[in-house]
DNA sequence: CACGCATTTGCATACGAATGCAAGGGTCCG
DNA sequence: CGGACCCTTGCATTCGTATGCAAATGCGTG
């Protein structure tokens, strides 16, 4: 009883004393087969053991079911998220997600020719470091790209992002009804579309309220590195009382080094917003001020969009944006209220 | 130019004038080939856009170069973080990894079968929920598993932890020499080898010093639940003084929860004491004292473990625990100073 | 019982690449 | 110049499953 190889549906056909194609009829629903004969089948691979080889099914059906997934910025409690809601979307759906990370300084290539090879049906990109040139590849060997938190200027390739621009004006407007005067802005790395749209939205918003331009550092998405920023920025001569960060993580760095190195009290002394709402956010160390972008409906639509370019080859790109809302926590001064 | 298929290595060959047996050759590293003929299909492979079809070449090597992760907790940063580093291993060994999410109250069953199904290599499980059952299915499948931070009763499995034992006496006795006095601690879920044992190495080290037990009270490794917990503790007669829990993303719970609700001052008030040493624990707001598993060795011995059973089908059980080591930082009270 | 129709079944082939085998071509030596 | 030997090459087959097609079966009706 210990067969030196998995068990093959011949094996099974053998055993249950049918032909190979009853027992691939019997694991294909909707195919045409008597109930006597699945019910044959099931034994014998039951006893055996056996399991369809989705391989070759693969093989033959032009299908692999599998969907490629490259996320960067695992650091950042927001992808995570995500990728756990893309992956339990694509499973809902009958796909696999086969997943690749881009380490830091990685070459982006190496992975871009692994990840087509492998015959994904489509691909998901959710890491800033390999987005053009990626995409480019990618449609061109015909397979879907469905960007995810970012998008290239040309209209050619899909993407779900949040309201970037919307959402860091009304984080502007936000910050300008609280009464502040010294904005700044901490930026995320200069070649993501997603820190420009918000930096534009937020700049934009004080230029026509006709306010000083804000401050600008850069956080390069990292930890230490948006530290580094804000040290910069409260360094100053006229340190910055409001501050916009291009997402929760860099917020997370801004406020800790406010508070541990300078001794102010966020939300008092400063205010600090941030872009997201990560779980984090929420939590009472942090009380952070910021823009939702909530996960699960991004990740349905993220889901919903490759689906309808896997469905139809032909569909045109489609670029999303979900809505999102400012969650007004502690971190940043309130404007006085109107009304009562 | 636009074809309608992908281009196959039969397509190749036939621009590049030679067998298909040439292209699979070109594509083999340390295949028998001439230079002139491998150059040949090259530039016919570079024409047509050719990519060797890994879904193939799978069913024929019966090897599918993939490696299943199932992988829970997205929310705690030991997990993704792990996962990152796993993927690395695995992506520089030459392995792609299929991502599994078994959502909370998900069917583990269903996904099992998927896994199976899809002839991945291994399986990395890092999740607890899913643990014994699923292993049994996977071994008798021929499927190599190796656990990750968990371990069954039965040596029949795989498995890379780190020293929770030793970890949580070394806890123990840095609370002990603190000269706290109410132990209390925090449980992950009941059924977690990891958090048993914690518990152990914790409250046997109690005992032997001839303390008070340790309260216990139940976060099941969820930040909701734990603040919950926390509170159960906070609000006792005589609450503890000094609290160790499963793990750091538990400790953020309690001390926020302890703070925020109690007023108490971490550190000083009350010690709190982690496990993991995510990236999290080091930031000022938490400054949390834990004893570190490091990401990268245990990623490392995870992948290790791995390819030393595909290597070897026969190799036995590998059963690894890697060092840690108590990282002092400010959220417990010191031992005092005994020299100098 | 014969017939038509619907359902079930098996046969044979296909998917795309890897590989054992034998034939072809080249080189080197005697 | 012949032969031994090595390096290349193509042919044919193989992996495990899906599926078109034709044969076979079952069922209901006249």
């Amino acid at each position: 009883m210990k067969p030196s190889r998995r068990p093959t549906a011949h094996d099974v056909a053998a055993l249950a004393g049918v032909s190979q194609s009853a027992v691939s009829r019997a694991f294909t629903p909707g195919a045409s087969i008597s109930r006597r004969a699945r019910l044959l089948v099931q034994q014998a691979a039951e006893t055996l053991g056996y399991r369809p080889n989705l391989i070759a099914r693969s093989l033959i059906t032009r299908r692999s079911g599998t969907i490629g997934i490259a996320i960067g910025y695992m650091d950042n409690q927001f992808y995570p998220a995500m990728l756990d809601a893309m992956c339990a979307g694509f499973a809902a759906a009958g796909y696999r997600v086969l997943l690749f990370t881009p380490g830091p300084g990685g070459d982006p290539d190496p992975i871009l020719d692994e990840v087509l090879r492998y015959q994904v049906e489509a691909v998901v990109l959710a890491s800033a470091r390999l987005t053009s040139h990626f995409a480019e590849q990618c449609s061109q060997a015909r397979v879907p790209v469905v960007l995810f938190n970012r998008r290239t200027e040309r209209a050619t390739v899909s993407s779900i992002t949040g309201r970037n621009r919307e959402g860091a004006a009304e984080i502007a407007r936000f910050l300008i009804d609280g009464g502040h005067l010294r904005f700044a802005y901490v930026a995320g790395l200069e070649d993501s579309s997603t820190s420009r749209d918000r930096e534009r939205g937020f700049v934009d918003t004080l230029r026509q309220a006709g306010l000083t331009p804000a401050t600008r550092v850069v956080g390069h998405y990292d930890f230490a590195l948006a530290r580094e920023a804000a040290r910069t920025l409260f360094s100053a001569p006229s340190p910055p009382d409001a501050i916009f960060c291009a997402n929760d993580h860099t917020a997370f760095a801004v406020m800790q080094t406010a508070q541990a190195e300078f001794g102010l009290r966020v939300g008092t002394d400063i205010s600090v917003v941030g872009f997201d709402d990560v779980p984090l956010a929420a939590w009472p160390a942090f009380d952070l001020t910021t823009y939702a972008q909530p996960i699960r409906p991004m990740a349905e639509r993220v889901v919903a969009a490759t689906l309808a370019h896997l469905a139809d080859p032909l569909c045109p790109p489609i670029q999303e944006q979900v809505d999102g809302s400012l969650i007004v926590r502690g971190s940043a001064r309130l404007p006085p209220r109107r009304h009562s």
